[in-house]
DNA sequence: ATTCTTGCAAAGCCTTTGCAACTGC
DNA sequence: GCAGTTGCAAAGGCTTTGCAAGAAT
């Protein structure tokens, strides 16, 4: 994982949750298992997709049910402490409360997924978006390819293929 | 549909198509139902989805089967004849070949694609990949939000909303 | 004639949902 | 105690696939 700055935030996401739930329509509820994945996801930096999160937190013996897995994932979505990343064949979730803004490079060999911040992204989005009379609501930017680890490992390959 | 230019191609879609059917480790075959398929695609500049596709071609008396059209369009996307772009909760194609690259705006409101091109896109691209030492395969970049023809009719609603 | 493609229906995959039991407030 | 949550299993939506019949070369 790259180190991308972390961003000032003056409550913890689990505070955030609650606020979120209490700013609904019907006040909603604040659960032991919606708890435990806050607490869980928020206290490791990374990507993970549904059925990651079930079985690693399975492994560390909480009680997770898919379903409830699912439903909470839409509600951290919604509440904006976590966001959701298309991948084509996969859809995986990270941080986004308390994270600046930033998209990602994913290598198509060992899926590993680089984040990168850069201005011009989005300069350039707002340029766009005013040209065209767009009203940006959000994004998602994936640039697919090879990284680093994997090309070097490539090169190897191919060199004692040679010989 | 916004009007970008397009690319000089020295084939058509279809000589295109069967020069990859060709160039497969197995020839594959050329059929009736695949050329019906690539004639239709290309004889209108639009975003579809498999569904889509399949309901039109149908209206249009073609013999067409779910299956084939989802193999075929595998098939196209491999040949680089069409994009597929995930839209999170749809996917949709458009055309590749003979098209010049360019991004999208996706309206929630209408589902309007709209298309845009930028060149300090494909810069940051070759930056980021640079500095990241990244090998460049593709990329996804979706703008979310609300077009100018949505917006415009939320406004008057909205002007309305207040006699 | 051989080998690939088609079409059907079935299976796969991921995600959502109906409902009865349960729990937070 | 009331209203929202959970867990199960079933259903959903989209896409792929096994296989026998059919078509391309």
């Amino acid at each position: 994982m790259n180190a991308l700055p972390a961003v000032e935030v003056s409550q913890t996401p689990e505070e955030k949750f609650r606020e979120y739930l209490a700013s609904r329509p019907r006040t909603q509820r604040y659960t032991t298992q919606q708890r435990d994945m806050v607490k869980y996801i928020f206290s490791k930096h990374n990507h993970f997709d549904a059925d990651e999160l079930i079985d690693e937190m399975k492994r560390e013996s909480f009680r997770v049910s898919r379903a409830t897995v699912y439903r909470t994932l839409n509600k951290l979505v919604d509440a904006s402490l976590l966001r959701r990343i298309n991948l084509g064949d996969r859809t995986v979730y990270e941080h986004d409360y308390g994270y600046a803004q930033h998209d990602h490079l994913h290598c198509e060999q060992c899926g590993a997924m680089i984040e990168f911040e850069n201005t011009e992204v989005e300069q350039m989005i707002r340029d766009v978006c005013q040209q065209q009379h767009f009203h940006y609501i959000g994004h998602s930017f994936v640039i697919r390819g090879i990284c680093g680890n994997c090309n070097r490992a490539r090169m190897t390959k191919r060199r004692l293929d040679l010989v």
